[in-house]
DNA sequence: CATCGTGATGTCAGTCAATGACATCACTGA
DNA sequence: TCAGTGATGTCATTGACTGACATCACGATG
């Protein structure tokens, strides 16, 4: 065994889920946080840089598989379709996790405005980026936006239903009927 | 005169705005822009809820507006053109400041992720905002959202194109060009 | 005209998020 | 065996925000 306990990063990342969820955010210090990960608040601000952001760690790759996914997809392919071959690729990133830890995050973001505001920061981010994945696809500037925020909304409406969908739904499968009703439209 | 100079609200929004363009939004302390409004900075606290906040000040004016302006358009008015009216009805309220205020102001935005984070969550109270009104209109549930969706998208863009276009252009113009553009996609 | 209430502000003390500087020490590789 | 490294702890400090209480010009009231 080392030194200390492994994986410091997820025993904070529990520990605050289960006391943002007990005692709300604003009644929960990074002190309280971290003595029952076990370890120091300057820690936590080692592994995340605020109260809100531990909430969110891991983000990153989930817009990296989704630029990736972007710039796989044949080129031949339309913004649409290289957008929906983006948002299908959020799937796989879900697939890791229970689906029980994803509801009660939002739970936890849908009942704090903190968190709010850093999860539209995040969907933004988002945006920006599959914005810049299709203008480098050669999409013209004026579609680029447009789909991507297209993408993004179609995401965030997929993942509410997929949310409180009964279990064993695939994230896949609500995804792909979302853009399907998308394409009603 | 009275006990204190009027308008303490208004000098401390003027003097964060220049506080903030001169040293940026972290250089400056809650302490710094009440010393310049001629207050303390518990008086600060008592006008506006963070620091964020001063900027951000009359936004519900501007969301009262535009969902009033929703509420009283013709009934049988569909779903985009209540939305256009909504929209067009921000013009009065921006003809009551100078564009230029605007322009420094969303630079700021721009320039400092905490803003930004504000502003989207303005941003997304206003399309609920008008998600509620139009269901009051008798929208359909699944249309509703996605209307005050492409309204706040269209307000976006367009404050953004009125901020950089050539001075003495009515942001209503503006508007009705970018309604005009959205109709041909 | 004396008094009283009120509202906007000041003062003070305290909590807590966040950051920088420096110390510690098990583990690793030469 | 020993120097280097990385994850953590410790300590001190700044600054956002809050609650409790004091102040005092002003306006109303009798």
């Amino acid at each position: 065994m080392g030194r200390w306990e492994p994986d410091a990063a997820g025993r904070l990342r529990e520990a605050a889920m289960a006391l943002y969820a007990e005692r709300g955010f604003d009644g929960t210090t990074v002190a309280d946080i971290a003595d029952r990960a076990g370890v120091t608040a300057r820690t936590f601000f080692r592994h995340f840089t605020d109260k809100r952001e531990v909430l969110f760690a891991g983000s990153e790759l989930l817009e990296q598989s989704m630029v990736k996914a972007l710039a796989d997809a044949p080129a031949d392919a339309g913004p649409m379709e290289a957008v929906a071959a983006a948002v299908l690729a959020s799937a796989e990133f879900f697939d890791d996790i229970p689906r029980d830890y994803s509801r009660r995050r939002q739970d936890l973001i849908n009942a704090t405005p903190e968190l709010r505001e850093r999860e539209l920061m995040k969907m933004a981010a988002l945006t920006s980026a599959l914005t810049k994945g299709l203008l480098e696809r050669g999409v013209a500037a004026d579609v680029a936006p447009l789909a991507a925020e297209t993408g993004v909304a179609v995401f965030r409406v997929s993942f509410e239903r997929w949310i409180s969908a009964p279990d064993g739904e695939p994230i896949a499968d609500v995804i792909r009927s979302t853009l399907k009703t998308l394409k009603t439209l």
